[in-house]
RNA sequence: CGGGGUGUAGCGCAGCCCGGUUAGCGCGCGUCGUUCGGGACGACGAGGCCGGAGGUUCGAAUCCUCUCACCCCGACCA
């Protein structure tokens, strides 16, 4: 299994692509635009699925299911969020299959066409709303805090692994408040969940602030999001949580009877992230040797590989190395003993480097001999060797300060690629550079639009600021409110 | 959806221009043996409707037409 992997500087996306898919994360299928998420990428995505929904659930949320099948006509319930969403949808016209009378395999039966289309969800806000319509009849229903695991299918012109499939895995959350204020405050609590998730489990920096009206989603008063650095200077956007005002209860008649025994719409939020979250994390840390997957992340957070001439020694040795295997493992530390005997141990090495293992253990006669072991870390590289005495604790140690390293890292790299910029040569200039720009704006979608048309660069993130500082706008020169983040994005 | 490129074994490719026996090579895979502290080596072996469908021809991986998929660059998007 020799891996051969260009590096980031000569080719950025091949390097994407090849880590994808040479680490098993995922391959692209026989089906366009669609994915395998692999074993490999899928127990990282697990990972993922199993942070959040804690964190969900700790705040009160409960998971439910929706159907993946959404009637054409609720599309049209709801004006803004059909328009952002009608030139991507899969649409079920027939329900049934015949033998082609004229000839091999199979037709679709003109007979079996349907009444009305059915849309493969592009997102689920028309169908849980007209679901919610019949949950909700009292203020005492509210709140209505629910969260969906789905696939949802976006037919997407141009397709990359796990950034942009056609088909995805993702959490939407969809909640019904009494007030507006409330909603409000659901929306930024999520936003706070998604900061505190990338930051403490894919090790990754966020911006947090709200989107431009241009970048808004379809259907949302606001729409508040997190946004990331990948090593190529180009802006991800990692999270996204709505608050949607009363649009989607106005669409689907959703009210409920206040204390004053009044009729009124209920207030809305919606907030999701995706397996994009996967290509976020290979973009943000790996390296020209392959993968780098955060400790708290990774399926395999130790390897041990074992050095050995003969059946005596490899017994001795895997002898020692299943009982630290059992050791870490107490202390819930996931671990992989390598005993294959199809590979020497410098190919054991560069492959479990390449799959991004953060803590690599080697044993070998000499380490028998003196009671050691030999440690390698796959962020830094280090090697060092350790005694056998209180290795569970140095391990468990070891991992924590990987996964803040990572982070510290990413960090630094994207300070030292955030630039101040106030006039419009500069941002020229430094545009080409990659990495954000933080500069005024006037507020208009005219300017970001020209900005965009010029550039290609877009308004990331508007931050939240208490004192916002006004200054002067970087392409007009009309009064700014305050600074935003600008950079070219996926 | 526009421009460019590529489809030949699991992966990477040669062959195609100039049609002609059983379609090659490297990696990987299987068996056996020797190896094993940074990507080992030898012997033997398995594996191909040459992306798909039509056509031209005595004969097509090779020429023609259509189609599908993937990759890169744009516009759109999580």
């Amino acid at each position: 299994m020799a891996k051969e992997l260009i590096t980031r500087e000569e080719n950025y996306s091949q390097w994407y692509n090849d880590i994808v898919t040479k680490a098993g994360l995922a391959e692209s299928s026989a089906v366009r635009g669609c994915m395998v998420i692999k074993p490999y990428g899928y127990a990282i995505w697990e990972r993922m699925q199993a942070a959040l929904d804690k964190m969900f659930k700790d705040t009160g949320h409960e998971n439910a299911y929706f159907p993946l099948f959404i009637p054409k006509s609720f599309f049209s319930k709801e004006a803004d969020h059909v328009e952002g969403f009608a030139k991507e949808c899969a649409v079920v016209t027939h329900y049934r299959l015949k033998n082609d009378p004229n000839g091999k395999g199979v037709v679709v039966d003109p007979e079996a066409k349907l009444e009305e289309e059915l849309i493969i969800r592009p997102t689920s806000e028309t169908i849980i709303w007209d679901t919610y319509k019949d949950w909700i009849q009292s203020y005492r229903d509210l709140p209505l805090l629910i969260n969906q695991w789905a696939n949802v299918v976006r037919w997407e012109m141009r397709t990359r692994l796990f950034l942009r499939t056609a088909e995805f895995l993702w959490q939407e959350g969809h909640t019904a408040h009494a007030t507006k204020q409330e909603a409000v405050e659901e929306a930024e609590l999520m936003l706070r969940i998604y900061t505190d998730f990338a930051e403490k489990w894919l090790a990754l920096p966020v911006l947090r602030g709200v989107k431009s009206p241009n970048e808004r989603f379809a259907g949302a008063i606001e729409t508040y999001c997190i946004e990331a650095l990948m090593q190529d200077g180009k802006a991800l956007q990692a999270g996204t949580s709505h608050f949607l005002g009363q649009n989607f209860a106005k669409a689907f008649d959703v009210k409920f009877l206040n204390r004053e025994n009044q009729q009124e719409y209920v207030w809305a939020t919606s907030w999701g992230v995706s397996t994009r979250l996967m290509g976020a994390l290979v973009m943000a840390h790996s390296d020209d040797l392959g993968l780098v997957i955060p400790p708290k992340l990774a399926p395999i957070q130790v390897v041990i590989v074992p050095i050995y001439k003969n059946d005596e020694q490899y017994n001795a040795i895997a002898e020692k190395a299943y009982e630290i295997k059992s050791q870490l493992e107490a202390r819930n530390i996931r671990v992989r003993f390598d005993n294959r005997d199809t590979h020497k141990p410098g190919f054991k090495f560069a492959e479990w480097e390449f799959k991004g293992v953060p803590v690599r253990l080697a044993i070998g006669p000499r380490d028998l001999e003196n009671q050691t072991v030999e440690v390698a870390r796959r962020d830094t590289l280090e090697k060092e060797v350790l005694q056998l005495r209180n290795l569970d604790f140095k391990i468990q140690n070891l991992l924590d300060q990987v996964q803040q390293n990572l982070y510290q890292k990413a960090l630094d790299y994207r300070t030292m690629n955030t630039f101040k910029v106030d006039t419009w040569d500069e941002f020229l200039l430094q545009i080409e550079k990659g990495g954000f720009i933080l500069a005024h704006w006037d507020g208009t979608a005219e300017t970001e639009q020209k900005i965009k048309d010029e550039t290609k660069a877009t308004i990331r993130v508007i931050p939240i600021e208490e004192e916002p500082k006004p200054g002067k706008c970087v392409y007009s020169g009309n009064p700014s409110r305050q600074r935003v983040y600008f950079a070219r994005a996926y």
